[in-house]
DNA sequence: CTTATGTCAGTGAAACTGATATTG
DNA sequence: CCAATATCAGTTACACTGACATAA
């Protein structure tokens, strides 16, 4: 695809193909692109998976504390919890011991779809891994979380 | 009420934490919002960049072309064309001279609004890239393009 | 007949804001 | 009253697939 000219235009980005934001988008673009294909043998959204994990570390916690760990808003969250519940891979008791807060627990399906889900994540992520040279993986790592920083 | 999204609470979160494709989730969203809110200062949406930005250096492309060269489809980069069109950002010809493609190109106003989205998006790339120590940037820009290869 | 293109229509996943109700 | 929570409703940005017409 492509060869030709580019004139860059005054004072901006220019070059696309040098540019590290366009390359993260990319990569990001084909992380996820990877993991919905995989994912969708299991019927499972990223958004439901990342639900899912963050609930077998932590069981327990309620929507809005779900909300706040994935970075999300609590309206979001509680979508993703819905689509879960009714697929009986989750529990919430039909009321709250106090306040409006109620734990959310993992059903055994849902630890058996949290185990299959995290098998195929953790291949994708070897895969996109193991193409990194020797050694540079942690910094590749440290590098990442400086962006988030210098951004967030 | 928009509250939310409060502080994170603490840390805890397992392996989460320590791998690669959370935290290239996490640099790349990061990147959509600062651009997102910078970009709609102009009324423009990223994709609407984007779209500018190829078309700046490769003016004269057909609707299919600029879908190729930025790998959607050519529906998606139909309904983005109408946008920009609508706004005067840039022209088609009524009527093609052949087949049914035909050249996209930027209109005065649409090189005025790349010119200043461009030194937008230039910005938070700059911000985004010194966060990084000192000459890792081209060993980051490989690292991202091997995780890009090792998906795709 | 085949292929590329443009375009209309519908859908999906993921996020958001706004508003309302409940409860400590 | 205030703050946190849950949830209903609507919206946005982005991408997709399907279908159809047109033109080389």
């Amino acid at each position: 695809m492509s060869d030709d000219r580019d004139v860059a235009p005054e004072g901006g980005v220019g070059d696309l193909e040098g540019s590290v934001g366009y390359a993260l988008k990319l990569a990001a673009t084909a992380l996820r692109v990877a993991l919905d294909r995989d994912l969708r043998a299991l019927e499972l959204t990223v958004s439901q998976y990342s639900c899912l994990e963050v609930l077998g570390q932590r069981p327990g916690l309620s929507n809005s504390e779900l909300a706040r760990a994935t970075f999300v808003t609590r309206q979001t969250m509680n979508e993703v919890l819905r689509g879960l519940q009714a697929r009986d891979l989750l529990t919430r008791p039909a009321t709250a011991t106090s306040g409006r807060s109620r734990p959310v627990e993992l059903t055994a399906a849902g630890r058996r779809a949290l185990a299959e889900a995290s098998a195929v994540v953790a291949a994708v992520e070897q895969r996109m891994v193991a193409a990194l040279p020797a050694g540079r993986r942690a910094r590749f790592l440290e590098d990442l979380r400086h962006c988030v920083q210098a951004l967030g």
